[in-house]
DNA sequence: GATCTACGCTATCGAAACCGTAGCGGGAGG
DNA sequence: CCTCCCGCTACGGTTTCGATAGCGTAGATC
């Protein structure tokens, strides 16, 4: 947990799996879909989280959530559920 | 979400209300209980929490998790069980 | 009242992370 | 060959973080 905290504890972190719940992105849509994240610490982030066996990279289609990544969506689907009030 | 995720996409950030999920503690515990993080990074977090409204300061006791905040908590616990796996 | 202690908090400064921009190499299509 | 879009890297300036020291205050104790 206190490992996890670590990783997500940084710019973009969250940010960059929860785009990519609605698919596989390549890297220059994820960058935008992050609304102008910069492409060293996009580049940074995605290693991380492929590391942590959480993003995958797919050839000629980009990068997306692996099984264990599609796991953590319930997560901030709550997270997103609990910044609505 | 996206200033959600903005505001706990910092170091440290969340692990500051996970640290808190077991009641109020002090600005030193608080510090002690996140295993070292420096004094004014916390105390600029905490300043972030309380303008979210998710930790409020109790004179003569400290800092802990608002109403909203424990609302959080759910959230964070979740979290938790998907690392264990 | 003087001292001691624990508290929240600030100051400083070097290190690390981040950002914006530019641009490289490579593969696909014309 | 040329063009275009791709993933990705390099660079320099800015922001954030980290480690340490120490301030001011308040309560307890002598």
């Amino acid at each position: 947990m206190a490992r996890f905290l670590e990783v997500s504890g940084r710019r973009w972190a969250l940010r960059v799996v929860w785009e990519l719940r609605v698919g596989a992105l390549n890297f220059r849509a994820l960058r935008e879909a992050c609304g102008g994240i910069s492409p060293s610490v996009l580049q940074r982030r995605l290693h991380e989280w492929r590391e942590s066996g959480v993003v995958e990279k797919i050839p000629r289609l980009g990068y997306r959530l692996t099984a264990r990544g599609e796991r953590l969506f319930p997560v901030l689907a709550q997270m997103e559920k609990w910044t609505r009030r």
